[in-house]
DNA sequence: TTAAAATTACGAAATTATTCGTAATTAATT
DNA sequence: AATTAATTACGAATAATTTCGTAATTTTAA
């Protein structure tokens, strides 16, 4: 009963991103990295943590008078959820095109080609 | 003047998927296969048909009583928006990391993994 | 132990997105 | 031309998301 269907919206997903790159954080913590980029409310950070706590996205302890916040949902396994999406709902399911055009247009540096060339590899000569 | 920031939401994107699939369509048209899906009614795919035409998502040409519309953003366009927004979003910037994920896990067929290889070798021949 | 400073809780306003009812229009048919 | 059948226009209801003000609480420190 832990996984659900849950819906991670725009602003949540900012968040767990930060939490993902910082690790567990104060609400003052995100809500200055959040700032950096666009102006928020303190306020509205921690609604949004507390909304997140509500739908299992992020926990939290107390720490003195604050509360630390930390993701639940590990950043590979979103990273997958979104990228199911794209991959049916724009791609038609096709890995391979999904691939191509991020390769085509984003140029990875030729060192990168390469890693993913010999990763390609692995995935062909192990468990077909 | 002609590329401004476009925000497509979900049941937006939801329509030009079939608009790149079927081309141009009547708004019964769109709204009986947008029924396969789910329920909606007439007058919501007409709506958001409206909205888009507004947003200069799609265009429309009158044919007898009907309108008939059309994308007019171009697939790849907007599958690129799209990635691009993964990209930066959630993994970082790194295509590396997005592609080996996306290779990972939906395995593509060994063919291919091989167009794939192939692609990649063309672009590490080309302009670098 | 009171006052000041900061945090958290609560709830509701503001915004954006989705949905559809009803009226107006158009076209075809009698 | 009047009736019918279908479409489009308009605007408003609903729902979901984002935002934050204010009150209550907690901690620090005077």
């Amino acid at each position: 009963m832990s996984k659900q269907k849950i819906k991670t919206t725009e602003a949540e997903l900012e968040i767990l991103q930060l939490l993902w790159k910082l690790g567990p954080s104060s609400v003052r913590s995100l809500n200055d990295k959040l700032n950096k980029k666009r102006k928020v409310g303190y306020t509205t950070t921690l609604k949004f943590l507390q909304i997140m706590v509500e739908k299992n996205l992020v926990s939290r302890i107390k720490d003195g008078r604050n509360h630390i916040y930390s993701a639940v949902v590990e950043q590979k396994a979103a990273q997958q959820q979104l990228l199911d999406k794209l991959l049916n709902g724009v791609f038609g399911g096709s890995a391979k095109k999904l691939v191509m055009q991020a390769l085509g247009n984003h140029q990875a540096s030729k060192t990168e080609l390469e890693e993913i060339k010999k990763y390609i590899e692995e995935l062909e000569g192990g468990s077909s």
